[in-house]
DNA sequence: GGGAAAAAGAGACTTTTGTCATAGACGGGT
DNA sequence: ACCCGTCTATGACAAAAGTCTCTTTTTCCC
C-alpha cells in the first residue's frame, strides 16, 4: 500500500478528465507477477516492492517522458499502450517501441543514472506503476533474480535495436515496409492501436507519403489488398521476397 | 586516423600470423580485473572464473563469429581490436562496434540462448579469452554483482544502438559523418586501426564514395584539412553545425 | 626502387527518398 | 445530412544517396 503525496487534479470548473492523475491506491502485489522483471521475486519481496510503486494515469497523446530529461522513474505498463520514440529537430520521429501491459521501460537511465534517451507518450489511455530510479536500482542490487531479469530484458532490447539498425542501414523502404507488414500479420500483437500511414512511417524510418506510395505499389503487385482501412496480406511469399532488396 | 588540431596517435602493428590458435594457458586472474563485468568479483571467485577461460588468437581479418550462428562463447578482448557488424545479402556491412582490450562481447546470445545477431572479425591480431555461454550464464546467476554489471553493460549498448538508430533514421550522411569525425577527434580512442573511407562508410551506414565526396565537401568548406591520410578537424564549431541537418 | 594491391579522387548518371501542394475520402458528432 | 478534423491519394519536383567507371595516389612488400 502506498502513501505518497497525491497530486490532485485541481478540478476547476469543467472537471476536465484530461489531466494526468496520480492516485493513492493499494497495489495488489499479485498483479506484479505479469512483469517478467519482477516475476521471480518471492511473495514477501514482491509485496514490499509493490509498496514502492504509485499509480499514474495518462490520457491518449500525453507525454510521459521527454528525451534528455534526467531519469525520474521506471514505469510498468498496467493498461493501455505507450510509444517510445526519438525526435529530430525537424520534427520527424522514429519510434523505437510500443509497449503494452506487462512491459516496462526506462531501465537504461535507471541503471546508469544518465539522462533518458527517448521520449515516451501515451497512445491510448494508459495506467502505469512508477517507481523512482534509485529505488529500483537498490532493488536490483539486493535481488539478483531481478538483476538477471533486467539483463535479459535489456538483451532483448539490444536484439531489437540491432535489427532496427540493420534494417535502416542496409535496406530500402520497400524492404522495411514488407518486413513490417509481415511482422504485423504474423504476431497477433494485441495492443495494435490503429496503424495510420504516418505511424507506420515513424516505425520504419520514413515519411507518410513513402508509406502510401509503397503500399500502393504492393497493392498493384498483388501482394496486399486494401479493404476499408485494413491491409490484408494476400501473397505472403511475394512479400517475403520484397524483404530483401534486389 | 582522425585528429583535432594537434594530437598524435600511436600505431598498432599487425604481425603476420597465419593460424588461429587455441592455447591452454594459465590465465592470470589479475588480468580479469580490467573487465568491468568481472571487476566486482572477490579474489577467490575471480580465480575460479579464470580457470574457465581459454585463450584464443586470431590473425587480422579472420572471422571470429558469424551472424545467425548458435551462440558458442562469450569473449573478452585482451589484445587487439575486433569489429562487430551486420551484413546484408548484397555484401554491404554495417559496423555496430569496435572493441578493444577490456571490452567483451556476445552477452546477448549468452543470456537468452538465441542465435548471435552479428558477425565479429579481427581488425588487428587479436587475443581473446573465451568461455562457453552456459558457463557464463551460470556465473551470472551465482554472482549478483556480475549480473548487475552485465545489465549495466547492456544498458550502455542500448544507449549506443539507440543513438545509431536515431542517426540512421533521422539524419543525412553529412550530419552522420560530421558526428563521426567529432566523436573520433574527441575520444582518445586508443584502438584506432586506420580509418579508410570504406571503414568509415560501414560505420555511418553508407558507401565509400559518399564518404569521399562528403569529406571533400567538408574540406572545401574549410571544416577539415587532409594531410597525408590524416584528417584534421580545423573548424570544430563548423562541424558541429553540420551535425544537424538543415 | 619497383610494382602490385589497396585506397582515394572524381564525374556522369540512376534510383531512391523526401517535399510540397492539392484533392478526395472517411468517421462521427450534432 | 452536414461539417470538421484526420487520414489517404497522387503527381510534380527536388534533394539525397547509390552505382559505375576510370584515373591517380599511397602503401607496403619483396
Amino acid at each position: 500500500m502506498i502513501v505518497e503525496a497525491d497530486r490532485k487534479t485541481s478540478k476547476d470548473q469543467d472537471g476536465r478528465e484530461s489531466e494526468t492523475r496520480e492516485k493513492q491506491v493499494t497495489i495488489n502485489h499479485q498483479t506484479l507477477t505479469q512483469f517478467p522483471i519482477l516475476a521471480a521475486l518471492d511473495d514477501d519481496a514482491r509485496q514490499k516492492v509493490a509498496s514502492y510503486f504509485h499509480e499514474r494515469t495518462f490520457p491518449p497523446g500525453q507525454t510521459i517522458a521527454l528525451e534528455g530529461e534526467h531519469c525520474g522513474k521506471v514505469y510498468f505498463v498496467i493498461r493501455g499502450v505507450v510509444r517510445v520514440y526519438r525526435l529530430s529537430r525537424e520534427g520527424r520521429e522514429q519510434v523505437l517501441a510500443r509497449l503494452g501491459p506487462g512491459e516496462a521501460f526506462n531501465f537504461v537511465p535507471a541503471l546508469d543514472g544518465g539522462p533518458g534517451r527517448a521520449s515516451v507518450d501515451a497512445l491510448t489511455k494508459v495506467t502505469l506503476y512508477a517507481m523512482p530510479c534509485e529505488r529500483f536500482r537498490r532493488i536490483a542490487r539486493e535481488h539478483q533474480e531481478v538483476a538477471l531479469a533486467v539483463a535479459e530484458h535489456l538483451a532483448a532490447q539490444v536484439r531489437r535495436l540491432s535489427d532496427m539498425v540493420e534494417s535502416l542501414a542496409l535496406h530500402t523502404i520497400r524492404a522495411r515496409l514488407a518486413r513490417f507488414l509481415l511482422a504485423q500479420a504474423e504476431g497477433v500483437q494485441q495492443p495494435s492501436h490503429r496503424w495510420t500511414q504516418a505511424e507506420i512511417a515513424a516505425h520504419i524510418g520514413t515519411v507518410r507519403e513513402m508509406v502510401g506510395r509503397t503500399l500502393r505499389a504492393f497493392g498493384a503487385a498483388g501482394l496486399i489488398r486494401r479493404q476499408g482501412g485494413q491491409i490484408v496480406v494476400v501473397d505472403r511469399e511475394g512479400l517475403e521476397q520484397e524483404t530483401v532488396d534486389a
